[in-house]
DNA sequence: TGTTAGCACTCTCGACCGTTGAGTGCTAAC
DNA sequence: GTTAGCACTCAACGGTCGAGAGTGCTAACA
C-alpha cells in the first residue's frame, strides 16, 4: 500500500479513536493533511474502502475504521517500537507496595491500571502447573478441621481446608506437615498428584490430610484456575459511547465474568512481548467490539503471568503498549525479589 | 389511615413493582378490586398523593408510590410476618457446599443470592473485634518472609506476610508460633494489639514477628475491614428499566465499589432480623433509587455478620424477605457447625 | 353521604413531515 | 495526479398532530 494512503487511514483512525464519531474526508484535510484537498482524500478514502479498511454506516456518513484497519495500524505501531511516552506518576507510584502476598501486589497492580487508562484491566497469575512446591504446613482450625498453606517456590500461596483425624494434634499435625514437605519440595503440583497415589499406599501419615492435599492440587488446575484471572474496572466500560445502551454493556459485562473465555485468550502471548487481539480476533462473540492488550510479565525462574487491558476497538493503542509495558517492566522488577 | 386506601395503595404497588410504569386509577379498578369504579379509586388516590404516598410524574399520567409510601408497605408485610413461599430449589442447592474456608461459604452464598434473584446482594463478614484468636501459624516461606496465620474461632482465617529474620528456620518459627498461640488464644484481636505492646518489652520472640501481628491486628479492623464485605450481581442492575441510561447505571455501580459507605449501612440491623432501608433512607446519595434489604446471619458464639440484597426501590418486597430469611436461615444452620 | 357515570381537559408518545448540515461521488478544469 | 464545484444522500433535529391514557370535576344515583 502506498505511503500516503496509510498516512490517511492513520490519521482516520486517529481522529475516530479520540471522537468515536464517522471522520469525514474535510476533517482529515484540515486537522491532519492540511497539504492535501479534501476531494483527494475522498479519492484514497473510496480506494481504502474498496480494500476493506475503511466502512461507512451510511452513504452519506464518513467513514469509520475496521478491524482489518487497526490491526495493520497496531502492527505499524510495534514494527517502529512502543515509545515510552510521558509516563503517568500515578501508575508508578501505585506500584511502590509494601510486602504483602504475590496475588495481592498482582491485583492491585491490575487496579491501578485499570484506574490510570480508564478501561477494564486483567492479571491472570503464572501458570500453576510450573508452580513448584516449596513448603507446605498445615494449621489447626478446628478439632477435625486444619488449614493446608501451600507455599510454591514463586511466593505464591494457597490453602484449603482439608478434613484431619481427630487424634491429632497440633504437633502431630506439624510433623507430618514436614514429613510431607521433605517429600513434595521442588515437585511440581501436578506431580503431587501421581507422587500421592503411591505415597497414599505407605501411608505414614492421615490419610485424610492425603486427600486433602490430592484435591488440593486437582482443584489448583482446574475449577481453582479461575480464581487465577482478575478482572477490574468492569464498570469504566460504561463510560463509552459506544456501550451507552444498557442491554449491550449486560452482555459485554457478563461476558467478562465469563472468566474461563476470557482466560484462554489471553492465557498466552505466542511468546511476544505484547499481543492485541482486536474486534472479533478475540473469538468472542460479546466482544466482538472490543480489543483485548495483553502483556507479559515474569516471575523470577521463568514463570509468567499475563496482565492487559480491554476496551473498544477503538483505543488509544499508542498509549495502551508504553503503559502496558511499563506496568509488566515494573512488575517484572517488583516480583524478582 | 382507612382500610380501603391501605388496600389500593397495596394494589398500586403491587402493580407498579411488576410493570415499573405509572399506574392508573382504571388498571386498580380492572386488576384489583374489581368491586370499585375507577373514579371511587381517583378519588382514593387523590387522598393518597395529598398524603404524601403517591405521586404523578406528570398532570395526567398514572401515580407512582413515594419511599414513604413503600415504607408503609414493607412496614405492613413485616407486621403480617414473612411468609415462606415456595422457595427455589436452586438456592438452596447452592447452599450445600462442601467443606472450605468460611469466607467461600460466606462469598458463594452470596454470590447464589444474586443470581436466584436477579438482584445486586452482598455479604458482610463477622465483626473482627469480636473475633478471638484461636490459633496463629507462622509458614516459612522465603529465607526473610513468612506467612502469619491467623484463626479465630469463628473459623475465620487471616493471614499476612511478614518479615522475620534470616537466622529463624522452620522449627524456630514453629516454636515462635506454639508461643505466641499459647499467649494469645482467647484474647480479641484488638486485645492483642495492646497485650503486644507489654509482650514487646519481653521481647522471647523475634520482634519483626511480633511488628507484623501488630499490623495484621491493626489491619484487621480498619483498612482491610473493606474486604470484609463482599458485593455480588451488580451486573444485574443493567437489566432494570430504571437504570436504562448508562450514566445513571454507572454511578449506582461506582456507588456500590465505595465499600466504606456500604458497610456503614449494611454493618447493623438494629436488633432486628430484617430491616430495610427504602430509596433516600440508605443516605447514599447515588443509591436513593434503591432499596438495600439486610438480613442477620449467626456464627455460632454469638457472632453476627449480615447479608442482603440491593436492587430498585420497585422491589418485590414480600419474595426477596422470604428469600433472604431463608438465605440467612441457611446459613445459620452451615456456619454452626 | 358515599359511589359512580360522564365529560372536558391535560399530557406523553409515536408518526410524520420539512429543513439543515455533513459528507459523498462524479465531472471537468487545472 | 490534483482540485474545485456541484448534485445528491441521509441522519439528526424540531415542529405538528392525532391517539391514548389518565385525571379532576360535576351531577346523578342508591
Amino acid at each position: 500500500m502506498e505511503d500516503r494512503k496509510k498516512r490517511i487511514l492513520r490519521a482516520i483512525i486517529d481522529d475516530y479513536v479520540l471522537t468515536a464519531t464517522p471522520v469525514g474526508s474535510r476533517t482529515i484535510a484540515r486537522k491532519y493533511l492540511s497539504n492535501l484537498s479534501s476531494a483527494t482524500i475522498r479519492n484514497e478514502m473510496s480506494d481504502l474502502e474498496e480494500l476493506g479498511y475503511l466502512s461507512q454506516p451510511h452513504i452519506s456518513a464518513g467513514r469509520v475504521p475496521s478491524s482489518k484497519a487497526y490491526r495493520l495500524y497496531v502492527d505499524m505501531l510495534l514494527e517502529e517500537g512502543i515509545q515510552q511516552t510521558a509516563q503517568d506518576e500515578e501508575l508508578k507510584a501505585a506500584f511502590q507496595t509494601r510486602i504483602s502476598h504475590l496475588e495481592d501486589v498482582v491485583r492491585s497492580a491490575a487496579q491501578a491500571l485499570a484506574q490510570v487508562t480508564g478501561y477494564a484491566s486483567f492479571v491472570l497469575m503464572p501458570r500453576q502447573e510450573s508452580l513448584r512446591i516449596a513448603n507446605l504446613q498445615l494449621v489447626p482450625v478446628s478439632k477435625a478441621l486444619a488449614l493446608l498453606v501451600i507455599v510454591t517456590d514463586g511466593g505464591i500461596i494457597r490453602d484449603t481446608m482439608v478434613q484431619v483425624s481427630e487424634r491429632l494434634d497440633a504437633d502431630a499435625l506439624y510433623a507430618i506437615s514436614k514429613m510431607l514437605s521433605e517429600q513434595f519440595t521442588g515437585r511440581t503440583l501436578r506431580e503431587v498428584q501421581t507422587a500421592l497415589r503411591q505415597f497414599a499406599g505407605q501411608s505414614p501419615g492421615d490419610p485424610q490430610v492425603l486427600q486433602g492435599i490430592m484435591d488440593l492440587s486437582t482443584q489448583m488446575d482446574s475449577q481453582n484456575a479461575v480464581d487465577q484471572l482478575t478482572v477490574c474496572g468492569t464498570h469504566n466500560i460504561l463510560g463509552f459511547p459506544e456501550y451507552q445502551e444498557a442491554d449491550k454493556a449486560r452482555q459485554l459485562l457478563y461476558a467478562l465474568d465469563n472468566k474461563e473465555a476470557l482466560m484462554n485468550l489471553v492465557r498466552d502471548t505466542r511468546g511476544e512481548e505484547l499481543l492485541v487481539h482486536i474486534g472479533p480476533e478475540n473469538g468472542i462473540e460479546e466482544m466482538r467490539g472490543c480489543s483485548v492488550a495483553v502483556a507479559e510479565y515474569r516471575l523470577g525462574r521463568g514463570q509468567r503471568g499475563t496482565i492487559g487491558l480491554i476496551g473498544p476497538t477503538r483505543m488509544p493503542y499508542q498509549s495502551i503498549f508504553s503503559t502496558l509495558r511499563m506496568a509488566s517492566q515494573a512488575m517484572n522488577d517488583i516480583l524478582s525479589n
